[in-house]
DNA sequence: TTTTCATATGAGCAGTTGTTCATGTGTTTA
DNA sequence: TAAACACATGAACAACTGCTCATATGAAAA
């Protein structure tokens, strides 16, 4: 599905609400951290626990704990129990819309 | 023009370069202020002088004008001097639709 | 030139953020 | 049950951020 133009979204004067403005600049707060990022590309890929992650971008089980209880807060990730582990999965298919955006720009 | 595919920007592996995914990060960053999206919907209405954007929000002149600056770090504005007065407006319609990508999130 | 207006900028400070370290919680195995 | 494994979490700390305040810069008017 296309994104929507931005006038969708907007009222008459174009002012998104107060709460509108707060939660957007919240949502791009969580993407603008590099190894959240990172988190998200590899989940992008495949599910994965938390020690595989750790392993991947080569940090501590701590780290990526506290990184992925930001991301599951703001409903970008989740998280099911398998046995001993955790294995953890995007929400949906926002996060590769919004990295999508992003890359855009960047790659430029 | 739509948004491309994740994967057009993407190698093999899935993951993008180091220095991508730094950029990435700190453009999401420049976003994840509700000040400086304020700032970027109000030139997405029409370009403005900085009293104009501070009156508007209710902020002071400086306090703008150093947000500003990060805007222009991140080419995400530019300003044109007239007479007195400096004139900001939005480089290109990249913000527009990054904003509309986050809007789609954050508005369901 | 000297003022005045509009903006830019540096220093300083309180609040926030990301990591480490130590420890707690929950599940499986011995 | 006890031990081991995988993950979660709280405290603490250094680094960073966004604002204020004071002041500098640049252009127009007197």
């Amino acid at each position: 599905m296309p994104i929507k133009e931005l006038r969708h979204w907007l009222p008459e004067d174009g002012m998104p609400k107060e709460e509108e403005l707060y939660d957007l600049a919240e949502l791009y707060k969580v993407f603008g951290d590099s190894t959240r990022v990172r988190i998200l590309f590899l989940l992008l890929q495949r599910d994965m626990r938390v020690s595989e992650i750790a392993a991947a971008l080569s940090m501590t089980q701590s780290a990526i704990s506290h990184q992925l209880r930001v991301l599951k807060n703001a409903n970008l990730v989740r998280s099911r129990r398998e046995g001993k582990t955790a294995v953890y999965y995007l929400t949906d298919d926002h996060v590769r819309t919004i990295l999508s955006c992003g890359m855009e720009h960047v790659t430029e």
